[in-house]
RNA sequence: CGGAGUAUAGCGUAGUCAGGUUAUCGCGCCACAUUUGGGAUGUGGAGGUCAAAAGUUCGAAUCUUUUUACUCCGACCA
């Protein structure tokens, strides 16, 4: 039985258990909420990854690796940070297994017990701070920028496929700087990274904001976020960077020595996104036929289905089919000619639908003849005849056309999803009924965002960055308020 | 951890209340034939410790008890 993601149109569990990832190992109660990701699915994180990697080189990072596990006693040096994952973290408390004395199977060795336990990273930051400072001494060695490709785990109580799996893969970056105003400048423009590559190659529209005290991540002066609305109408946090002050600095003892002679503690920040990108990507695109890749994002980007009868049938499509792969190939376009005659043509198109192609050309003997092929787009499910001739750069432009649509079509949706509220009953109605983003005015206290969040379930997302300040009342206490907040239910 | 539900072939299921031949049906899988422009059709075939254990009974998927797992809703979730 698996879990589900839902959407205003369907229960997409019925297909992405077929050809994204699979919750098998979820009948062994130690690995529950662990997905196992298939190939289709993992190919789709490899693009993002290149395209993450690419972004975060051009801005002056680079890659690194640091341990799985972390120590007990380095977890529990920064209090808010222990405090906020102290709940779900998996601890490694024995490195031996023994055969049972009594028979039966392998049991633990009591006798190899750890002397401290270690901890299965929920995140980095304290290994990677107790490293960082036998890497720092002087202001010439910042600023550091590193980011890392891992997994980590958190037990949660309660898991869901793709947003809150108990293992899952991700990339922090952890930067050390010499001043609080470049720190602050690289948690901005980290935000306008994932901001740039959620939008530009995700095709999912965000709102940049700041996250209110209480959703701040533990251990950070402030959280930077980007938040996406899905078709059910439900929020999802796509990404968050955190301007972590001097707290882990102060915590792990990391000074520099600065221009001046003095010594300094340094700033920092941290940012990640995860495999969670992958569920933004189904739920915003996805309809009833399957998933839908944006272009930029499809690991085939195109797909050439034969139709024919007979040995001599197929040579002469393949021929022409093979012709168009290499014009294809020579304009850096993904494509697969998928010559099985294992499967007949209408499973094949249905298939690369379920799979999100962006693309699909059907190449039969009638187009020989008539030195035509038949072109379906998968966002639109339109068909139409071409000429042959100039097919590649017909696709070409069709898949940029494919980017922008999606993009237009969800960002439509996500304004047509954003409403304001003026008093509390309005907001209530707002979410029950339409659900989406609610825009009102709120006190800045974390009591009111409480009682709001306990009696309808909704959250604010964040303070958006470019918000206009207007002067109003808080829809709940009706205390003054100088702009409005974003409200909705979320993943 | 609290509430509710579920467990029968790879997947989805009927049968359970009211015990009785060889456990139903669909998809998928295998073979052959005919097919191939939207998930083909026909014929034949393979695949099951009915979640586990104990009990009641001449006889248990079905009744009883215990256990386990999963799902949903809460609690939890930078």
């Amino acid at each position: 039985m698996s879990k589900s993601i839902t959407s205003k149109t369907q229960d997409y569990s019925k297909w992405y258990n077929d050809i994204v990832v699979e919750a098998d190992l979820a009948d062994h109660s130690a690995v529950r909420g662990c997905m196992v990701i298939k190939p289709h699915g993992y190919a789709i994180w490899e693009k993002m990854q290149q395209a993450l990697d690419k972004m975060f080189k051009d801005t002056g990072h680079v890659n690194a690796y640091f341990p799985l596990f972390i120590p007990k006693s380095f977890f529990s040096k920064e209090a808010s940070h222990v405090e906020g994952f102290a709940k779900e973290c998996a601890v490694v408390t024995h490195y031996r297994l023994k055969n049972d004395p009594n028979g039966g199977g392998i049991v633990v060795d009591e006798t190899a017990k750890l002397e401290e336990e270690l901890i299965v990273r929920p995140t980095s930051e304290t290994i990677i701070w107790n490293t960082y400072k036998g890497w720092i001494q002087s202001y010439r060695d910042l600023p550091l920028l590193i980011n890392q490709w891992a997994n980590v785990v958190r037990w949660e109580m309660r898991t869901r496929l793709f947003l809150r799996t108990a293992e899952f893969l991700w990339q922090e970056g952890h930067t050390a700087h010499a001043t609080a105003e470049e720190a602050v400048a690289e948690t901005e423009q980290m935000l306008n990274v994932y901001a740039d590559f959620v939008e530009n190659w995700m095709a999912v529209p965000v709102i940049k904001g700041i996250k209110s005290a209480n959703e701040r991540f533990a251990g950070a002066i402030e959280t930077y976020c980007i938040e996406a609305l899905m078709q059910d109408g439900k929020a999802l946090q796509c990404g968050t960077s955190h301007f972590l002050g001097q707290n882990f600095a102060k915590a792990f003892d990391v000074k520099f020595a600065s221009k001046e002679g003095g010594q300094e503690f340094v700033w920092a920040t941290s940012w990640g996104v995860s495999t969670r990108l992958m569920g933004a990507l189904i739920m915003s695109h996805s309809d009833d036929n399957g998933l839908v890749i944006p272009p930029k994002l499809a690991p085939t980007q195109v797909v050439i289905v034969p139709i024919y009868k007979g040995d001599e049938g197929f040579k002469k499509v393949s021929e022409t089919a093979l012709q168009i792969v290499t014009k294809l190939k020579a304009k850096n376009i993904t494509v697969k000619y998928d010559s099985r005659d294992t499967q007949r043509p209408g499973w094949k198109f249905a298939e690369y639908e379920l799979k999100g192609i962006p693309i699909r050309v059907a190449i039969g003997e009638r187009d020989l003849a008539s030195g035509t092929v038949e072109i379906a787009r998968r966002d639109t499910l339109a068909k139409e005849t071409i000429s042959i001739n100039d097919i590649d750069n017909h696709i070409e432009k069709l898949l940029n056309d494919i980017q922008e649509n999606l993009f237009a079509k969800a960002l439509k949706r996500t304004q047509e999803s954003t409403h304001n509220a003026d008093s509390y009953d309005e907001l209530k109605k707002l979410l029950d009924e339409k659900g989406g983003f609610v825009s009102a005015h709120w006190d800045g206290t974390k009591e009111t965002e409480e009682k709001i969040k306990d009696e309808t379930k909704a959250t604010i997302r964040c303070i958006p960055l470019n918000n206009k300040l207007e002067d109003g009342k808080c829809i709940y206490s009706g205390k003054p308020s100088k702009q409005r907040v974003l409200f909705a239910r979320a993943y």
